[in-house]
DNA sequence: TTAAATTTTGAGCAACCGCTCAATTGGAGG
DNA sequence: CCTCCAATTGAGCGGTTGCTCAAAATTTAA
């Protein structure tokens, strides 16, 4: 070995993604991401390949960051509902008011990706379903535990959990109506009793 | 006057919104838009301003579309809730099949438009509402006739139709899973015992 | 101190971008 | 028919894009 990298590559991780997640993939240039690191074009491609591969490393480094974050959740909380609730309120209503924007990541890539990227559509896709992975393991951890009753299907429940956090967030980013949020979070998480009386379909 | 432009401007809108629908705004090329439509740049310019003028035109043809669309399901049903589950299934499971993308084109330009295009944004966001609107106007004649409760909260409930509709048109293109959204969009509009007995949180 | 290996630098390439405009075309009014 | 004027044409401008690569700088092993 003759000469080390300088820069610190999870800095450089963060300040990418940070870029990405408010741009977008096609809208964030390479200038962009040589301002945002202070890198030189050769020093980026040398450590990256290129602009896909260095997104490829961004969609990996932001869905390890939630996974982080669910898991966090859920060990805060003894009731499994309960830290799934905190999750989505976490992510919809507490986030970092400077985060970079109100969708996820992985929801904007599924959108804007085209066929003629299937890495990186692929890429997200996996990402998607493993965090869906995690949503299904945490709903049979609560019907082990009584919280759902034994009849619970696990995989659709996980599917209708993603569906509703990815709604909420383009929703959130449509309108900023927080409180409208909040109350749909209340609804999603709560007896079926409150939820007839004050008007869901079923 | 002197000469009347050539071209069909209803085919020209067709074909370019099935483009930016395909593609999403920024990643549509004034050249791709050139080609689609067999127009030379200056015909395009001086007949839309600008590739923006064209987009927010493009946004109010799909808007209109999807209304129409949504004001020919309720009439075919006589239950307002057949007709806004109608809605759903054409759109989520009985889409041409050479639909440009899974998406809806309005959450399309919601999740990569910035605030740099300000009034891009601003117009795809009225746009969004105003079909919120619509939804609501639906389920208050569903309480009107009895089909749901006198306490139903249509803001609200109206709002939870357009978070399931686009977080299901994601799921769609995440995944593809045709038979789990045909799951999801029969709880969504199913009597409450059945969606228990299935595993819905509540 | 030298030599070998690696990273960093930054000018710049070829392709593409949104868009302009002078020249040309062609239909309607007289 | 000609005149008038809007519509059409297409070369091409100035800027940005993703990316390359020879040269210079830096680090470790000998």
């Amino acid at each position: 070995m003759a000469n080390t990298a300088k820069f610190d590559r999870q800095k450089v991780m963060d300040k990418v993604t940070r870029l990405f997640w408010q741009k977008g993939f096609h809208s964030t240039s390479t200038r962009d991401l040589q301002q945002a690191t202070n890198l030189r074009p050769g020093s980026i491609y040398a450590a990256f390949g290129s602009k896909s591969g260095l997104f490829e490393e961004v969609l990996d480094f932001y869905a390890q960051n939630r996974n982080e974050l669910l898991e966090r959740c859920m060990a805060g909380e003894e009731v499994r509902l309960g830290g799934l609730r905190a999750f989505f309120h976490l992510i919809l209503l507490e986030e970092d008011p400077d985060a970079p924007n109100e969708l996820c990541l992985l929801a904007k890539a599924i959108s804007e990706l085209d066929e003629s990227e299937e890495a990186l559509l692929k890429k997200t896709r996996a990402l998607l379903a493993a965090h869906g992975a995690r949503f299904r393991h945490y709903i049979e951890e609560a019907t082990a535990t009584g919280e759902l009753p034994e009849s619970t299907d696990s995989i659709l429940l996980a599917q209708q959990l993603q569906v509703q956090l990815i709604g909420l967030r383009t929703f959130l980013r449509a309108t900023d109506n927080r409180s409208a949020v909040e109350q749909m979070i209340e609804q999603l998480f709560n007896p079926v009793v409150k939820s007839v009386a004050s008007g869901k379909i079923h």
